[in-house]
RNA sequence: GCGGGUAUAGCUCAGUUGGUUAGAGCGCUUGGUUGUGGUCCAAGAGGUCGUGGGUUCGAGACCCACUACUCGCCCCA
């Protein structure tokens, strides 16, 4: 055993984690594309600042989850819990409100300071996708059908349920706010502790609460949807029109809310029963006050994220990694011929691999650990005569090739 | 921050009501095959039983504390 371990709720990616892991992003990016979204790399730190005025001072991420430290000129900065942040800044701080409508997409760590749990790290990685500038619920039917054709490409469409609801816009959204407040006001005993707190700090929360008092309290609370004002109840309908149109199946959840001030009409899910508590996958909203709200030009925006891990974890069997070529020299003699055979079928396109030492027979286990598909046996014999052997290593067949025809000869095996 | 569970070989785990030299499978090393892997056979290496304390003639096992991991609450992706 060693004392040397991770950090707690951070994990080392390797061998297939890291290839589910890769496959989720870049299929994600691959789809996003064809969408007009073009990547955007931030940094993964900000100035706390940035995290503060975005989440809201209540909300339990800047309270108690974010890594913030001060640096050496005396700045507070902090790790990101989150990519919208960033993206809204460098959209802020590169004047790009000319240039709208933005689209992108970011992938990258993530950091909250929880108490690790199934689908949920100290350091985890999130991709996502914002759309900037464009108003209208045609933004948000593309947005919510790009991260269904994500998971659809991932092979996850019949292991999520998207849910969806509207927030309205802030006039609707301040009139159901008091009337939510009045009503749980009046039976504040049956909140739990918590959902007292968030009487006045964040009411919509104790919509979506899972405690049983909360929900007994909510049950017969009057729903948003009623206290939505014509504008807000068109755009929604047009959203669910329009997803209904492109045969994006939906269902809707009235207690799905967004805590943050600056969320509005659409929010969405995309969720799974097969995680555990952890069953969220994909989560987003619009939110038309954010750029604003951080000093911006007033800009309409949209944008969901979503847990690599936890897609990584949903994934199905991923195709298995590309077979290499195993060249094994079989004596020290012969190693300068077998990198220069090595190094050709590498410039040729193929995964080719050496074997580094050691006995035939230890070269041979190493080809078979690799999952080599093929072996190009060198020994004098074969450097005398210009020749390789080939092995197949599926059948044993093997088969002597001039090596001047090998590259043609393996063509099979690129 | 609050609860539950777990901690024995590199990995996954077994270990009887507390009893003398702590086991298996996989993996690893070597040999059977000094120019042939995967399969097979044989041998071998590898463990202060998470840490510290306690109970006992005797503790891997029982008790306490700590630490780590893990699953829930919470929060969220």
């Amino acid at each position: 055993m060693s004392q040397l371990q991770p950090i707690k709720g951070t994990h080392d990616l390797m061998f297939d984690d890291v290839r589910r892991h890769r496959f989720v992003e870049e299929t994600a990016f691959e789809i996003a594309a064809r969408y007009g979204y073009g990547e955007i790399v931030t940094p993964v730190f900000e100035a706390t600042e940035v995290f503060k005025r975005t989440l809201g001072d209540t909300s339990d991420i800047v309270t108690k989850e974010m890594y913030t430290f001060e640096t050496k000129g005396g700045d507070s900065v902090t790790l990101r819990p989150e990519g919208t942040a960033g993206v809204a800044r460098a959209f802020i701080s590169g004047g790009l409100a000319q240039q709208t409508p933005l689209k992108f997409f970011y992938r990258g760590p993530m950091f909250r300071y929880e108490r690790p749990q199934k689908g949920r790290q100290r350091q985890f990685h999130q991709i996502g996708v914002e759309l900037l500038g464009v108003a209208a619920p045609q933004a948000d039917i593309e947005v919510i059908a790009l991260a269904a054709h994500i998971l659809k490409e991932l092979r996850l469409a019949g292991t999520v349920t998207l849910e969806l609801n509207s927030l309205g816009d802030t006039e609707s959204r301040n009139v159901y706010r008091d009337v939510l407040v009045k009503f749980l006001s009046a039976r504040k005993d049956q909140l739990s502790e918590d959902s007292r707190g968030r009487l006045d700090r964040n009411p919509l929360r104790i919509l979506d609460s899972k405690d049983p008092g909360d929900k007994a309290a909510v049950a017969g609370a009057p729903s948003f949807a009623e206290h939505l004002n014509g504008a807000s109840r068109d755009f929604f309908k047009e959203v669910q029109d329009g997803l209904s149109a492109l045969g994006i199946a939906f269902k809707v959840n009235p207690a799905l809310v967004r805590g943050l001030d600056y969320y509005c009409h659409t929010a969405f899910e995309f969720t799974t029963d097969a995680l555990g508590a952890q069953g969220t996958v994909l989560a987003g909203g619009r939110y038309d006050g954010l750029i604003q709200m951080m000093g911006g030009p007033s800009t309409p925006g949209i944008g969901w994220a979503a847990g690599v891990e936890r897609l990584a974890m949903l994934l199905p069997e991923i195709a298995p990694a590309k077979r290499p070529i195993a060249v094994i020299p079989i004596g020290e003699d012969e190693v300068r011929v077998a990198q220069d055979i090595t190094a050709r079928l590498r410039q040729a396109g193929f995964t080719a691999d050496i074997g580094y030492g050691g006995n035939m027979g230890k070269r041979m286990k190493r080809a078979d650990k690799i999952h080599a598909a093929v072996a190009v046996i060198l020994g004098s014999d074969e450097v005398r005569d210009g020749v390789a052997t080939v092995r197949n290593l599926e059948t044993g067949d093997q088969v002597r090739v001039p090596q001047a025809d090998l590259i043609r000869h393996l063509a099979a095996y690129k």
